[in-house]
DNA sequence: GAATAACCATAAGAACCCTGATGGAGATAA
DNA sequence: TTATCTCCATCAGGGTTCTTATGGTTATTC
């Protein structure tokens, strides 16, 4: 069909359309791995952020994982309701909820994350030092431009 | 707080983190300069193929957009309801619906798509056509290994 | 000490996206 | 002609995301 062509010649110069097919294509490798375990990304991402930083509030995890605080909420409902967090008021802010990975959590992120980080070491694999490089300078100039 | 240096650190190499936020930052900004004329960037993108492809099937415009049949399915839906896309049985195959936009469409997409070019154009103007061209084939690169 | 700003959690509502599964229609090959 | 493959639309269910709004707590500032 020419709408085919048409429509290609159309987008293909919108450097937007590409930033999304390669998000789309990380997104779906990474669920792909990470299904075996009964995890979605997000909730890998928070499980992750969590091992690095134990006890920390929603809120803040919320902004490593660049989701709003809304956001990471119904995840880690989700992974309390799974035993693989748990939450507790802060004894020092009793607004904060303080979280943490669960035994169960952390064997299960340990396991999770040979495969998500396989993926990453797929991409980094295809690049080398100077590519690589030049692919992060070069997104992180899109992104300035549109903060 | 240390643990933002620790996640920093432990984050910063892995591609992926540079491409969603890419993503994200090219989807606010989208969602910001469609607000005015109530559209969300599926809705946007589905009505542009739809002024490049005048009455495409919804499957085959789902293809397009990169998004599934259900996806673009309930998106059409959206936009019918506000009467700017219609949707009649094909005359020639009874399972297919074919998909315009009406003229409310094509006059709403005609003042949005000004907007939505401004913010590629945005990104493009930060790059000359080499950084352009190289940012293309790194990030196909990455959908490559990744598919 | 009181006002302000900054932070935290959460509810409500709307969109989006996916996987999995169902059912119907057209085209092709045995 | 029948079986199969392909394409189309759609339902059901689960998960993520956002915006908008509310209410409470802590720290800072006047």
């Amino acid at each position: 069909m020419e709408a085919d062509e048409r429509i290609e010649r159309a987008t293909a110069w919108r450097p937007g359309s590409l930033i999304k097919r390669a998000e789309q294509a990380l997104i779906a490798e990474k669920s792909r791995v990470l299904r075996p375990f009964g995890l979605t990304v997000p909730q890998y991402a928070a499980m992750y952020a969590l091992s690095l930083a134990p006890g920390i509030s929603g809120a803040r995890l919320a902004r490593y994982c660049a989701v709003t605080p809304q956001s990471m909420t119904t995840v880690l409902k989700a992974l309390e309701g799974r035993g693989l967090v748990e939450r507790h008021p802060s004894e020092d802010h009793a607004q904060v909820l303080v979280t943490r990975l669960t035994s169960e959590g952390e064997a299960l992120l340990g396991e999770a994350d040979a495969e998500a980080v396989a993926v990453e070491r797929r991409i980094v694999g295809a690049f080398d030092a100077d590519e690589l490089e030049t692919l992060r300078a070069l997104l992180q100039r899109a992104v300035d431009v549109l903060i």
